[in-house]
RNA sequence: CGGGGUGUAGCGCAGUUUGGUAGCGCGCUUGGUUUGGGACCAAGAUGUCGGGAGUUCGAAUCUCUUCACCCCGACCA
């Protein structure tokens, strides 16, 4: 590609409604361009990096017997009312007619698309489990886009469902999954990504984690364990904290005085089991005797393998007397899955230092909305998990909080779209089921634009090669000499015969504009033919990342790049 | 949806307080001089001053209204 016929244009000054620098350099670069609020047209260079993105997922979602299919953009409405959330979905979900009248929407998420695709066919045990996947575009109706790529309206994601026969199967390949995604990141040039765990949100289902890139122009709010490997998404300990400030303070103090408590305290500090229906069932946890009181409302059953995993450590069935230490507890429970939400721990000196989570399951009936039934706010004060303070796992003062860009995220669905759109298989017993689901998705814009956060300096982006636009940046400088023309533009041809994918700048401009082009676009190797080299009979490589600056023989210019990249 | 801010040439901005010929830098076109980190000289093109309505002899400037975008918050498979 010769860079005088690139279209889209690079300049000096940074725009000024760009706030982060991912945003600056990808409009300066000529990557990208504005077409309506969180809305953008790629121009190739960017274009060829998604690409290369695409790719590396593709690579490796095939690798885990993923199979590549294509579900519409624009699906009937009655798909989605078959799961519900037709109904349940506010405005991200763009609704509109066809000119017959029937609503239609525009696809923001897939899992209703997957189903429908394979409820037929996947009708005996013996199908399963599989994998189908796709890379298309997805438009959310985004109450504030910004950033950029960062957080886009229309954007190009890779969705996956999985379908299994057992959570024990699904449990197995999530696993195989995650570790598919940490390749995908590492191949992508960003290997410091973590997974956290997560709040599932309105997908339903229990247990997800979210792959976060730290970055302080993140919009999620991480706590990470310095001692442990807790990891965990922030969000809900934020709402419930912003709702403890609207306390009378004389439930403060109550609460505030740090003493033992029994159930019966508990209880009626919660007004939990006389106004709503709770019952209270009590876990010991194993490594320290501490007591853990779970309010459950209505018959709602616990989940001792999700109440493990979620807290991270074994608990057993107890019964507490009047003087049992109540050393933790949960107000619990909403949603389909038994799950909990509001963890605190009533053996610290320091209220401050509290932990919790919490895992919706319910886009009807949150984690917030109970906190509110239950009336006492009181116990919401407990759930914060914050800079210093104490990990949910370990149990250290080492929890640090930091900010992260989720770029991508995986689900334990369960039978929540498989049940609500009624497919079902036979079993081995000639026993009709429902597949339990899985669901894994990446950005793949956003994940560019994350990359590009982490990895540029002052002048443009730093790419990584494997998925940089270009591997090769061949700049002749002074092209007006002959000399220097006819080097570069036989060079160019030899890297070209040899698959190279190399940019050429053979425009006759001052080596700063050359220069400052090369650094925006961010290819991994300048290689520099001009009158000075030439006259010393060498070509010049440079590294993007200036890590490599050398010059070698005009012979072996070839050979030595082939041999870099 | 709430709070704050900004809309003037492709980009970055001045001009608005106090109404009086539409400006600057970069970029773009032409010619020339230059040539290793965004060069210089000369000539030139590009504007519904976000839109609409009003006040006025006269509006980028004052009034009303509307739209768009940015930031904070709410929200967010």
């Amino acid at each position: 590609m010769k860079l005088d016929k690139l279209v889209g244009e690079r300049f000096k000054e940074r725009p000024s409604d760009c706030m982060v620098d991912s945003h600056a350099l990808m409009v300066r670069g000529g990557y990208m361009k504005y077409v309506a609020n969180g809305i953008f047209s790629q121009y190739m260079p960017l274009k060829r990096i998604t690409r290369k993105i695409e790719q590396i997922i593709r690579e490796e979602m095939d690798a885990i017997d993923g199979q590549e299919v294509l579900f519409p953009v624009v699906m009937p409405a009655t798909l989605w009312q078959e799961s519900g959330r037709y109904e349940s979905i506010g405005k991200e979900l763009v609704r509109f007619a066809d000119r017959s009248g029937s609503p239609l929407v525009l696809g923001m998420t897939h899992e209703e698309a997957a189903v429908q695709l394979v409820r037929e066919y996947a009708q005996s045990y013996q199908k399963y489990p599989f994998m189908i996947y796709q890379i298309q575009t997805k438009f959310r109706d985004e109450a504030r886009p910004k950033s950029g790529l960062i957080r886009v309206r229309e954007f190009t994601m890779k969705d996956a469902y999985s379908f299994h026969t057992s959570q024990e199967d699904l449990e197995q390949y999530y696993d195989k999954c995650h570790k598919a995604y940490e390749r995908i990141f590492a191949r992508a040039g960003i290997p410091e990504v973590v997974s956290v765990a997560s709040d599932s949100g309105m997908m339903g289902g229990s247990i997800s984690h979210e792959f976060m890139l730290l970055t302080d122009i993140g919009e999620d709010s991480i706590a990470i364990c310095s001692e442990c490997d807790y990891r965990a998404n922030m969000e809900a300990a934020e709402n419930i904290i912003d709702y403890v400030r609207t306390m009378p303070s004389e439930d403060l103090k109550k609460v505030h005085t740090p003493s033992q408590r029994t159930i019966e305290e508990v209880c009626s500090y919660l007004g939990a089991e006389p106004k709503n229906s709770c019952k209270a069932v009590v876990y010991q946890r194993n490594i320290d005797d501490k007591y853990i009181v779970l309010f459950l409302r209505g018959d709602l059953e616990v989940n001792e393998t999700k109440l493990t995993n979620y807290l991270g450590f074994d608990i057993h069935p107890a019964t507490i007397t009047e003087d049992s230490p109540i050393v933790a507890g949960f107000i619990g429970p909403m949603g389909l899955e038994g799950d909990m939400m509001v963890l605190y721990d009533h053996s610290l000196k320091d209220m401050n230092n509290l932990v919790c989570g919490a895992n919706e399951t319910d886009y009807h009936y949150t984690g917030l909305d109970m906190a509110r039934d239950v009336k006492n706010a009181e116990y919401h004060d407990f759930a914060k998990i914050q800079q210093g303070g104490i990990c949910p796992k370990c149990g250290k003062h080492s929890i640090t909080v930091s900010r992260g860009i989720e770029v991508g995220n995986i689900f334990q669905l369960g039978v929540k779209y498989s049940k609500a759109m009624n497919m079902t298989y036979i079993d081995s017993e000639g026993n009709s089921q429902y597949p339990i689901m899985g669901c894994y998705g990446i950005g793949v814009g956003r994940l560019a634009a994350a990359v590009c956060e982490v990895h540029h300096d002052d002048y443009g982006p730093i790419w990584p090669k494997a998925i940089a636009p270009w591997q090769v940046h061949l700049c002749a400088v002074r092209s007006d000499n002959e000399e220097v023309k006819n080097f570069a533009n036989n060079l160019y041809e030899q890297l070209l015969a040899k698959g190279v994918e190399v940019i050429y700048d053979d425009r006759n401009v001052s080596a700063g504009i050359m220069f400052s082009d090369a650094d925006l676009l961010g290819v991994p190797y300048r290689v520099i033919v001009s009158p000075r080299n030439l006259g010393q009979n060498v070509v010049e490589i440079v590294s993007r990342d200036k890590t490599l600056k050398t010059t070698v023989p005009m012979g072996s210019a070839l050979d030595e790049i082939l041999k870099l990249i």
